[in-house]
RNA sequence: GCCUUGGUGGCGGAAUUGGUAGACGCGCUGGAUUCAAAAUCCAGUGUCUUUGACGUGUGGGUUCGAUUCCCACCCAAGGUACCA
């Protein structure tokens, strides 16, 4: 009997899904079923797919295969596994693909998700389907507006460092206006007492309020993408343009929801340190957040210098003139060596700055505004193309050093970035190589404050090395006395402290798209933002005409109808505007008065629906609330997460930053959502090349030709048919490289002549050299993509080798965190493994289920089959270690070192027989089942026990010891195990091949490791 | 530039604490079977000037012994970038 895969595997397919085999239980739900009440509970989990229209290659199921076999695995290890897969189905491709076909998004994303369900379903994967989320499902993506009125609702405490309720923030402005509260707000909140705040007008108090909720409007400046209509995240610009598509982005100011995930730059930052994931994501989620330790320095703006005043060759030493206190300015500097304050030479504002109008001296207006105007004109892309030239103005004022009391030019350049710090810096030329090069460029003074160095080459920046010069009682000290000693100065005179800096910015929320989750929020007559009550949503998506910004460039929600609030009491609609208008804004007594008014325009990234959905899973159904307690209380937290590597600073932080809000609303219990995570690496494709003659591109060659052609072998007679037909010679000769569907080249790398002429017109009347024999392509690896016609689908794969043989191949192609090339070819390897295993169990007359039943307690038969029962164990024992340390591939090896030694055993025992189909079980589920089923057994093989590893079975006595000479192994010789060191040593040295190593010599030395290895040094 | 990861046969890769480098598979070569092919099975397969020598990116070092540890460098991939 044949391993016929097709019909196994779809057997068994269809009894998962009929018994529900992998559906978790939540325990105290469902406690008459007993199932996972006494067991410990373990949470795998995929990062869901955005299920584009292409559908999977097999690049895409590598993490799920991973994920599968440990969920698995940790079954047999009798755990309730939680593992789940759904779809972050809202994004821009099936907008995209909206506006240029007008289908409706939500249709395309349904058609695209079964089409990733029924791939998914051949794999075989023991995903619990009972579970599923889809972020553009309205009973989930009211639990995504739910939030978002959580985190309006929400301040940032920096006392007790967590988030509290707004109404708690309210009650400290009643009592004590805002100067005592130690909060996370905008930077330019003024300062009010209990009195003013009670004075002020409901308007006035929520605009407030908007600049301390941990959502807010505002208007920031923005990456904007013309091309998309839309703003975008910083980690969806790469390069300076969109990661999707490649469009320009331009910095744009508008109003826009943003999260101040800023407020948990630091807990992101400590919570890293809990985390076993891999170092080069935790390096990059570093490096995003980008904390900086230093100084805030606040310079005094000198009053403007007369003009026509000649200045000197010692610009330090104008007069000063004083100003009323009110008018005197300020500008902040955020630095991280205060210890060189002493050899500030100038100060340079990002040319955006605030106060760069009101600085700027008559003389220098119209340079410095053709200079503002000049760098608002390039493109981000092309102020990073181009960071070698230097550019800048003078604004004609001057600032007072903190210290020294001497006048500061002020400059403007656009190599300060108006959104880090406070888009202002201190420039100390002697010692940071920008301010240098500025200061070189525009002559300015570069005075030298370190202790015996050069500067006139370059800027001299080691810390390590610093000793300070010049700079009054900081003289004499290294970095780290000088910056302490700076900072408290600095603290004293009420001029500056020290303090930390991120780079980390506040998230833009906004997207001006249709196919995203909607904002619960209307616009109230005074303009200001207003939450839906919480029993209104989900706020579905309206429908619109046309998936385009409106004539008016409102985003696309901007077409719909009917996107207006009406509410009287606790009635609530959406409503046209006509409607809306035309209604009383008095209502009716009953009923009483209309609130409402124009809906939020702009809808959520795609980051918001992600960042909440393993939680969801623990109780997808609920209605009532995003998760219960009882849930997240038992499955806690995901012990196991895959996924991408390209998520590190994207939804992985995000993610963090939403789980340590719910953290501190007390809605779970863990303030790091994910113990474990693992980036599975990518797989390449290989793509096939045909040649083609250039001068004569119907004459196609195969690869030997192009060989012997790059060789210069012009004895190939395949040239002088070339010349024959062609007239060319070999030196006038080129070729030209196509890439070809991989699909029409077997596992020989031959190309199937005839699918290749039908595949496009051109190469209809294709000829071939040779003509007779098959035309070999030339291979090369790059990304898998449907324009380098190297995709290859799991589905094929499926067809033709089965589920088992693609999930034991992608494993055993190399360690799941590297990113390796796919190549069919080598499939033939594991599919001849499943077809060994198969045989060990069908060892009958013409090929028959056939097991030897095992009598345990003969104790003459056990002896006999001393060396399976070793096979056995040593593979259970590895391949545990291996699940345990996700090295997948080596297992797979493992078990064909396993088949190949049974088979030459002629094991048919069932003792070994039975527990092998358990250990390869989470590899290959489906040929495990049959044969589990072949064996006897009723139930499913997915909760059977997994086999103890026992010792005694792979005991040795002796051992092949490598016997070596300075090093280099000459021979083995074989010793009892438990033979010391002393006997080893007699009887290697008495061995007649060591004698013949030594020709006579005496050994200096001899090393024995027992067990390892002995080594004679002479 | 900086940070991270990696570099081993024709190819994917193995070697878990420093102890026989190249497991396992692909490919290739030869053979068996077959009218023939596929499939299957058997044997071989790091390199070379083959009684031996050389071999884990390069050059040093530590060690009885280094793919593994240390120093310097080269190359590739990923992240990041005028971050004050």
């Amino acid at each position: 009997m044949n391993y016929n895969f097709n019909e196994i595997e779809a057997k068994w397919q269809k009894f998962w899904k009929e018994n529900q085999t992998f559906k978790a239980k939540n325990p105290y739900s469902s406690p008459g079923e007993g199932l996972g009440e006494n067991k410990p509970k373990f949470y795998v989990l995929d990062m869901f797919p955005y299920p584009s229209g292409a559908g999977l290659h097999v690049g895409h199921p590598l993490g799920y295969i991973a994920s599968d076999i440990y969920a698995r695995y940790k079954r047999h290890k009798g755990f309730n596994v939680l593992h789940p897969m759904g779809y972050d189905s809202f994004g821009l491709p099936a907008e995209q693909y909206a506006i240029q076909t007008g289908q409706h998004p939500a249709i395309t994303t349904e058609a695209n998700i079964n089409r990733y369900r029924e791939q998914l379903d051949k794999i075989g994967f023991s995903f619990d389907w009972s579970r599923e989320v889809r972020t553009s499902d309205p009973q989930y993506y009211k639990w995504t507006q739910w939030i978002f009125i959580q985190l309006f609702n929400s301040w940032y405490n920096k006392d007790i460092d967590k988030a509290q309720d707004i109404s708690e923030l309210i009650a400290c402005f009643e009592k004590g206006g805002n100067t005592g509260v130690n909060a996370v707000c905008d930077s330019e909140v003024p300062r009010f007492s209990a009195g003013e705040w009670n004075e002020f007008s409901d308007k006035r108090q929520q605009e407030i309020l908007l600049q301390y909720r941990l959502t807010y409007l505002a208007e920031t400046e923005v990456n904007w993408c013309p091309a998309l209509g839309t703003v975008l995240a910083n980690d969806e610009i790469v390069n300076g343009v969109s990661e999707r598509g490649g469009h320009p982005v331009i910095r744009k100011k508008m109003t826009q929801w943003s999260m101040r995930i800023s407020a948990y730059a630091q807990r992101l930052l400590n919570g890293l340190q809990q985390l076993d994931w891999p170092q080069p994501l935790k390096d990059s989620q570093t490096n995003w957040i980008g904390r900086s330790k230093g100084a805030m320095v606040r310079f005094k703006v000198l009053p403007l210098v007369p003009s026509g005043e000649d200045l000197g060759g010692d610009f330090y030493s104008s007069e000063k003139e004083t100003l009323h206190p009110s008018q005197v300015k300020w500008i902040s500097v955020f630095t991280t060596r205060p210890d060189t304050i002493f050899g500030v030479s100038f100060m340079t504002l990002a040319p955006e700055h605030e106060l760069v109008p009101q600085l700027t001296t008559a003389e220098q207006r119209v340079e410095v505004e053709a200079y503002i105007k000049a760098t608002a004109m390039r493109s981000e892309r092309d102020r990073m193309a181009d960071v070698k030239s230097i550019t800048g103005a003078f604004t004609g004022a001057y600032a007072e050093h903190p210290f020294t009391k001497k006048p500061i030019p002020i400059w403007i350049g656009d190599y300060v970035l108006a959104g880090y710090g406070t888009g202002a810096v201190m420039s100390v030329p002697c010692g940071d190589q920008r301010d240098y090069d500025f200061a070189l460029h525009f002559k300015l003074p570069i005075p030298n404050i370190f202790e015996g160095v050069d500067i006139s080459e370059e800027a001299f920046a080691d810390k390590e090395t610093t000793i300070i010069a010049n700079s009054d009682f900081l003289n004499g000290l290294g970095y780290t006395e000088a910056t302490k000693k700076a900072i408290a100065e600095l603290e004293k005179m009420g001029r500056g402290e020290g303090i930390i800096n991120y780079r980390l910015r506040d998230a833009v929320f906004s997207r001006q798209r249709y196919w995203g989750e909607p904002f619960p929020v209307y616009y109230d007559g005074d303009g200001m933002p207003q939450m839906l009550d919480e029993k209104f949503l989900p706020l579905k998506l309206p429908e619109v005409d046309k998936y385009l910004p409106t004539e008016t460039g409102e985003p696309p929600l901007g077409n719909a109808n009917e996107w207006y609030w009406m509410q009287y009491g606790d009635a609530g609609k959406v409503v046209s505007k006509e409607e809306f208008t035309s209604s009383s804004p008095e209502g009716q007594p009953e009923r009483g008065k209309r609130i409402g008014g124009p809906l939020e325009l702009n809808t959520m990234p795609g980051w918001a629906g992600s960042s909440f959905y393993f939680n969801r899973y623990m109780d997808p159904h609920n209605s009532e609330e995003v998760f219960s307690q009882e849930a997240i209380n038992y499955w806690q937290d995901v012990d196991l997460y895959i996924g991408g590597s390209e998520h590190a600073t994207g939804h992985l932080l995000y993610a963090r930053f939403w789980q340590k809000f719910f953290y501190d609303k007390g809605l779970v219990p863990k303030s790091e959502f994910a113990k474990k995570l693992i980036n599975q690496g990518m797989i390449t494709g290989t793509s096939a090349f045909v040649s083609r003659i250039s001068q004569r591109p119907d004459i196609y060659v195969s690869a030997e030709i192009i060989d012997a052609y790059n060789n210069s072998d012009t004895n190939n007679n395949a040239f002088q048919l070339i010349q024959g037909i062609t007239g060319l010679t070999f030196d006038n000769l080129t070729f030209d490289k196509i890439h070809v569907d991989v699909n029409f080249v077997n596992l020989s790398d031959e190309l199937d002549i005839t699918k290749f002429k039908n595949w496009q017109p051109e190469f209809e009347n294709a000829k071939f050299i040779p003509h007779d024999g098959p035309i070999k392509v030339l291979r090369e690896v790059e990304k898998m993509s449907k324009s380098k016609y190297n995709v290859v689908s799991p589905d094929s794969i499926c067809e033709e080798y089965g589920a088992d043989s693609l999930r034991l191949y992608e494993m055993f192609l190399g360690p799941l965190e590297q990113s390796k090339p796919w190549n069919t070819a080598g499939i033939t390897g594991v599919f001849g493994f499943l077809k060994k295993l198969w045989k060990l169990y069908h060892s009958g007359p013409d090929g028959g289920f056939h097991i030897e039943n095992s009598l345990s307690l003969d104790g003459g038969k056990r002896e006999a089959l001393a060396e399976s029962f070793k096979t056995l164990h040593k593979t259970i024992k590895k391949v545990e270690d291996d699940i345990e340390n996700f090295s997948f591939n080596t297992s797979v090896s493992t078990f064909m070192i396993c088949v190949n030694e049974l088979t030459a055993q002629k094991c048919n025992h069932r003792d070994i027989l039975e527990p092998l189909a358990i250990i390869i079980a989470p590899y290959a589920p489906h040929i495990a089942e049959e044969l589990w089923e072949k064996l006897g057994h009723t139930q499913s093989i997915s909760n059977a026990p997994f086999p103890k590893f026992e010792e005694k079975y792979v005991v040795e006595s002796s051992k092949d010891y490598p016997i070596s000479f300075n090093g280099k192994t000459r021979f083995t010789l074989k010793l009892p195990l438990d033979m010391d060191k002393t006997d080893i040593e007699k009887a290697v040295l008495a061995h007649e091949k060591t004698q013949a190593q030594l020709q006579g010599r005496t050994p200096k030395k001899v090393i024995v490791v027992p067990g390892k290895i002995v080594n004679i040094v002479g």
